[in-house]
DNA sequence: TGACATTAGGTGTTATAACAGGTATCATAT
DNA sequence: ATATGATACCTGTTATAACACCTAATGTCA
């Protein structure tokens, strides 16, 4: 029997385990849909690393985060975290402070712009989603949710 | 309801769709997956790309395979695979050769080096996915790679 | 108060990824 | 035989990721 994964990756040989079939189906799929996200981002000059951190301040509203805090909510670990929200400030979809009552912490804020140029992309990246992601069965999506957490949470 | 995947990326707020959580599961579980195996291949001086690359060439045995042959392989589209297999050459690990009968093409090949280092990397890497995905049920496990596939698939 | 650890950012450097061309080789067709 | 196009690789450049180290600010405890 050739699996999916196997014809799409030109193997010869069968996967020893399902639990390595498991895992590089994950990592596959992840890179299928990372480049579908970037490509969809990129005629609005975003990655998709930057489009996350936009997200999450959008979440956390006029409060604003600082640095770590973004970094906690990141999917991926990312350091460089100053850099990364340093480059979206020169873009005007972000903002920085210092916090009086903690000097040490810059808190994040997004900005007008960013927050329509949110609106403007949400259209292209739903289609991403929803192209990938539609046609799958209520359980069949509760399965993954729920082994996928069962994989991060580890053994 | 709150589901783990929003508590570990501290989301105050419920996902839209089941789609959009199932698909920063995805990414969120490779992420994770990726982090753990960089940090088990780091002491032997590799990265997961080159991993990926090494496990390509030895799949392929003496005949080898050309630049173009090892990209449609990769995990992750990669530009750059010249490069990527001059350092692997730096390292002693492949050798490349320019084919006589298609000069166009360079073979790139595993040498002993390579087959050892694999040899003494496969247990750690082996750890990492009997710790995430070892405590799965079949059906969990056979879910979850026919899931993924028909995601890759698309409608 | 002063020493020390902790936390959050910043900075400098290197390696790699990403992108845009450019060149050599081969296949094809006139 | 020559022109054309396609293929595979290489090269130069830029931006970003990754890593190590450093600094400032805060908290803790003798």
């Amino acid at each position: 029997m050739t699996s999916t994964l196997q014809t799409e990756l030109r193997q010869t040989r069968p996967f020893p385990r399902r639990t390595t079939e498991a895992m590089l189906s994950i990592l596959r799929t992840a890179a299928v849909l990372d480049h579908q996200l970037d490509a969809a981002l990129r005629p609005h000059g975003l990655t998709s690393t930057q489009y996350n951190v936009l997200r999450i301040l959008r979440g956390a509203g006029t409060e604003g985060l600082c640095g770590r805090e973004v970094a906690d909510r990141m999917l991926a670990r990312v350091p460089d975290v100053p850099r990364l929200l340093e480059r979206l400030e020169r873009m005007g979809l972000i903002a920085r402070e210092r916090d009086p009552a903690d000097r040490r912490h810059v808190t994040g804020r997004i900005t007008r712009k960013g927050l329509d140029l949110l609106e403007e992309v949400t259209p292209d990246v739903d289609a991403v989603e929803q192209a990938r992601l539609g046609h799958l069965s209520g359980p069949a999506l509760a399965g993954l949710i729920r082994g996928l957490a069962a994989i991060r949470q580890g053994r």
